[in-house]
DNA sequence: TTGTAAGCGTTATCAG
DNA sequence: CTGATAACGCTTACAA
């Protein structure tokens, strides 16, 4: 076995016949004799022969590959975006290379520029949380490479957006707590500044103005940003607010944890005293005691979204399609966090 | 802003000089002045040019990129490692490219020849569920692309491994029971035809006999996948030895969770009558109640380990690096679950 | 049905 | 210090 890799002028000169003979035969060119098909095929196979996708893409001008910057892997909801574009992109014919911003924008100017030297197709991206000017991704439109963000979108750069309908989600959570008989409902809120954030609170008191409740700002515990630890202090909280809240919507499932785990040591019961809902739907979520009623985020199925957006855009490029905004429903997962069992 | 992409050769034109000395200025080339070079590059940054990575790949013959195979990209640990990889080839300037297997062995053979085509300059890869035959890594070596594995990892083919001391954790955790106070230790184990876990009863097994305690084999539970369902029938089963065990190593975090909580419903308390530990150290395990006592299995520091091994091998490849195996010691991390403090 | 040759955008060798 | 020129391995008019 040689060290240098097999090309199709070896094939060419072991067969007698030309390198674009061979060429077509690899690719199925239906000019090419089926006999001389059969046999460039079978001596490529033989020699474990292997297209050299650099030279075919630097001549077909394609890189048959996109580019995902997230600000990190390891979280649970990125992790998952990840395996829903991983897994169309893989079955459309895509690669996906990946790299994390660790939420420093110098890091995600940095590799947007990576990302155009590589010559990616495409771009799927969640802004760090660094990023408030977000102009390093305009150059994407200036080159004409379709640029899909999710959740933490750009304000500044025109682009295509999958997200979760937040209000909404913010919404039937409230809802469903008024359903089950809460007339007193706190909620935990994320950061003041963070669109999805501020979305999830404006869901959260339309949904008690729809039911003639107050929407009593002492009620909204505000963090900077969702920690399991101020999800107990913003409990601690609640407890000193009279009359005790007999409801919780918390706007992820960490705060929610932590404020179930503070109301227990105080005795209360959940959810006969206090019902609380997350969101995100962890896994811990159906685990704990008592198990979490929550919003799934559809963390999977924003990634299939996002890479099947790109990739039409990518592959219908001369039409020079418009970008889009595609906004998921969440589901609202029922478990026992809530089974107060009034009304449904 | 033209829709083809500027080149070398057009920075060539409109500074009246040849495309090779483009090229060194671009690349500080030290035989070119040093105010040419000042010049190239600052019209090179006024018309947005970007270098060709393709064409200048294809030249070189490196691509600086790895290819990442993992049986899903969604599982807590394999986020983990792949963080940790991402983040070493970034500093070390490899990009990474991410398949998953989902635990298909025909789909991880196809990602072995799409990586082969990509000229990737080497792969990391931990083996799918469906894999026991993995020749299909072999290709790499015959070829001379350095290659990786992690935890799971292959048997019959040349490669260098990062794994960790499966027997050395399970050793540590027992007798971690045993110096709390435990006498009579269970153990909830996986797969019987897997290493990994082969390895923890081992260890479990070896710690009993140096404390002289019987290695009592209707105190193992062994089962199929470690399902957070099968580790609840396990504690069930548990709850019927007598004398009751009270102590129970756990192969992993998700049997931990669900024994603990059968425990509790049968009214016994942790870690007063029997101490729990787990394996992996999961976000949960440091929010339950009570907080787990678990192994920490350094998935970060493993994608970093496996990454930084590679891109050595990539790097000094004339020299024909033998394979090695890198062994990552776990640490144990204490939590309430085991705190019974007799003697540390 | 097959061959010839140009070219994708770089880098590297050799001359000057 | 700079320039011509030949590759790298493939695709694709155009010719035969």
């Amino acid at each position: 076995m040689t060290n240098s890799r097999i090309t199709i002028k070896d094939l060419a000169e072991r067969l007698n016949l030309s390198i674009s003979t061979i060429s077509r035969a690899l690719n199925d060119h239906p000019s090419i004799g089926k006999k001389t098909t059969k046999e460039v095929k079978k001596l490529a196979r033989e020699l474990g022969f292997t297209p050299n996708t650099m030279a075919s893409n630097l001549r077909r001008n394609k890189t048959q590959s996109i580019g995902v910057i997230v600000p990190r892997i390891d979280i649970h909801f990125h992790s998952h975006v990840i395996s829903g574009i991983e897994e169309t992109a893989y079955r459309l014919g895509y690669n996906v290379t990946i790299f994390q911003s660790r939420d420093s924008l110098e890091r995600e100017i940095a590799v947007t520029e990576i990302l155009q030297a590589k010559r990616v197709e495409g771009v799927i991206a969640c802004l760090g949380l660094e990023t408030t000017d977000s102009r390093h991704f305009a150059r994407f439109n200036e080159i004409k490479i379709p640029l899909v963000f999710y959740d933490r979108v750009s304000k500044d750069v025109e682009s295509s957006k999958v997200i979760i309908d937040d209000f909404d989600a913010a919404f039937r959570a409230t809802e469903h707590l008024i359903n089950t008989g809460c007339r007193n409902i706190a909620h935990i809120a994320g950061n003041r500044n963070t669109d999805i954030f501020k979305a999830r609170v404006k869901g959260y008191k339309a949904a008690l103005l729809k039911h003639d409740l107050e929407a009593n700002e002492n009620l909204i515990q505000y963090t900077s940003e969702l920690s399991y630890e101020e999800g107990a202090t913003c409990a601690k909280k609640l407890l000193t607010v009279t009359p005790l809240p007999d409801g919780v919507f918390c706007a992820n499932d960490n705060t929610a944890i932590s404020a179930i785990q503070v109301f227990k040591k105080a005795n209360l019961r959940i959810p006969e005293d206090i019902a609380v809902v997350g969101f995100s739907n962890y896994p811990i979520s159906s685990i704990m005691e008592p198990t979490l009623t929550t919003i799934d985020d559809r963390a999977f199925e924003m990634g299939q979204t996002a890479a099947k957006l790109l990739i039409r855009q990518i592959e219908d490029k001369d039409q020079n399609i418009a970008s889009e905004t595609i906004v998921i429903k969440t589901d609202l997962i029922v478990r026992d966090s809530t089974n107060r069992n009034p009304k449904g």
